[in-house]
DNA sequence: TTATCTATTGACAACTTACACATAGTGTGC
DNA sequence: GCACACTATGTGTAAGTTGTCAATAGATAA
């Protein structure tokens, strides 16, 4: 969920889709592992959230119909939020990173 | 977990410590708001999985006998996996923003 | 003896994740 | 017609993780 959530309003800000291309334009952000029912399952739980709306796909491909997702205006507000939390999140891994390597470097020489 | 074993680990690195002292360092990585009884279980954890040692404080202090962690070898490698692991996440969240910005300075100047 | 600080641990509900499976429409080869 | 593969969206559930709160307990000081 850490980063489900933040980057599927990324693609629907980007544009509009369904599930399905959804879960490819994950992959795209190193999340291909991601299990579909986990996409459907955020993608619902954001819907309640008021983050997105949902409506079936007018024009039939092939397979059944299509739940096409758009962000709604408290979901670009979100991704919003989102970009600063990330942000902060990396500030702690460079932190930390930061502290490992001074450390490291530090000990430098030294064997025990 | 996702930021609490590695850092542990980073202070552990450092130096040998009880859990309540490393209570204070975690806090100086940003890890403010962890309950202690999440770290405590961190670290029954991290010595169930051999990455640390635990051993009762021979000095008496003020308060009940301290339990001290120091780190194993097994531990020190874990620790560098999981700056690789941080690594890769930093770069997720780079991607993300990266992205995110990206779409923001196209959409630039453009009202709907 | 009451309160405060140090220090560790237990109990439990809430939540998340992983995995398997159910459903269903369309197109293709036989 | 039938089996199969591909698209597409879900449900059920067991297992594991997290968050919160409280219990325990020694030392010290008022």
């Amino acid at each position: 969920m850490r980063f489900l959530e933040p980057t599927l309003l990324l693609l629907l800000h980007q544009s509009s889709g369904h599930g399905y291309t959804l879960i490819d334009g994950l992959a795209s952000y190193g999340l291909e592992e991601v299990d579909t029912s986990a996409v459907y399952r955020a993608l619902r739980g954001m819907e309640e959230k008021g983050w997105v709306v949902s409506s079936w796909d007018e024009k039939r491909t092939q397979g059944p119909p299509r739940r096409v997702y758009r962000l709604t205006a408290a979901g670009d507000e979100m991704l919003r939020w989102w970009t600063q939390d990330l942000e902060e999140t990396r500030g702690m891994i460079d932190d930390i990173l930061g502290a490992y390597r001074e450390h490291m470097a530090e000990g430098e020489g030294e064997h025990h």
